[in-house]
DNA sequence: CACAGATGTTCTGTTCTACAGACGTTCTGT
DNA sequence: ACAGAACGTCTGTAGAACAGAACATCTGTG
């Protein structure tokens, strides 16, 4: 249709923009919007170590992720318990009424995501979400190399 | 490996911003950055017949497409003028210079575009572009309709 | 143990962007 | 001719990213 449709920005830039929207209508007033669920999330089932681990999973500044969980801990959704084992850190977890609240945001997310998903055929949202998936994975993995790393000096020079 | 690696809206989020990240650094001093480009594009391929036009094909709010037009003018790449058919609009057409600045940039975003796949087996890169390209398509035909759709009114309920 | 350096979190200030609203210009329908 | 709508611009507000400083705490070395 348009010179863009198989850019792969653009199409990235338009799903992504999709997502975000109907995801911050999905979850209402939860703070921090389609962030607060994904901190909620991680604080219910991955018992992050820390909140710099938490940013660095979640692609959130740690001076953003401060007031993010200022607002859900205002909320009584999560607490932040100095660490044992290291008390500068702070350990970021799910109250009883966070996990009460997740569990709701859960059946209202999914449906949010089959609405962006519409467009394509199950087999076709499976293949599409596995692909994401390990890409997503690899790219998590690989970032914290890449502000060192030679392949963006050749992509800022262009000319490898 | 973590309680988000399935989720939707993860995957999307980390290879977005993983996208504009190596995008930011491969257009250089362009203008609006990854947005400058994809304005570039539609200027000089698209014919674009008005900046709304544009603004809705690029997820550009229109007070933003403004100044975007007006620094990527500045910087003699493309040009505003009046529509012979509607005064009020504008048509923005790509200068010479703008011209060559995107073939330039085009080898440079493909070069960011691999880095961003490197990931993926190249089969799986020509399937996850089908697949993204598919459901932007549709994502961005039925975005106008979203705003009035009752399926937000039902994401919104959590129970449909 | 003492101490220098590193790390985690918070706070401050700046910048960029999104968004709502008002305005002037131009078009459309009656 | 006129009311209403659409387009682009400008203004102001809020949200978020980002850099840097400050404070508390840990780690490694002597």
């Amino acid at each position: 249709m348009t010179a863009l449709d198989d850019d792969f920005g653009w199409t990235l830039g338009v799903i992504f923009r999709a997502y975000v929207k109907a995801t911050n209508v999905a979850v209402g007033d939860l703070p921090g919007g389609h962030r607060g669920y994904q901190i909620l999330t991680a604080a219910t089932r991955d018992q992050p170590e820390s909140q710099s681990a938490l940013c660095q999973q979640l692609g959130i500044d740690r001076t953003v992720m401060t007031y993010l969980l200022d607002d859900l801990e205002r909320a009584s959704l999560v607490t932040r318990r100095p660490a044992p084992a290291d008390r500068r850190t702070r350990l970021v977890v799910a109250t009883e009424t966070g996990r009460a609240r997740l569990a709701d945001l859960d059946r209202r997310l999914a449906m949010a995501e089959a609405h962006v998903l519409a467009g394509l055929a199950p087999d076709e949202q499976a293949a599409l979400k596995s692909l994401l998936s390990k890409l997503a994975v690899h790219a998590n993995a690989a970032d914290p190399v890449d502000n060192a790393c030679q392949a963006l000096q050749d992509i800022a020079a262009g000319t490898p």
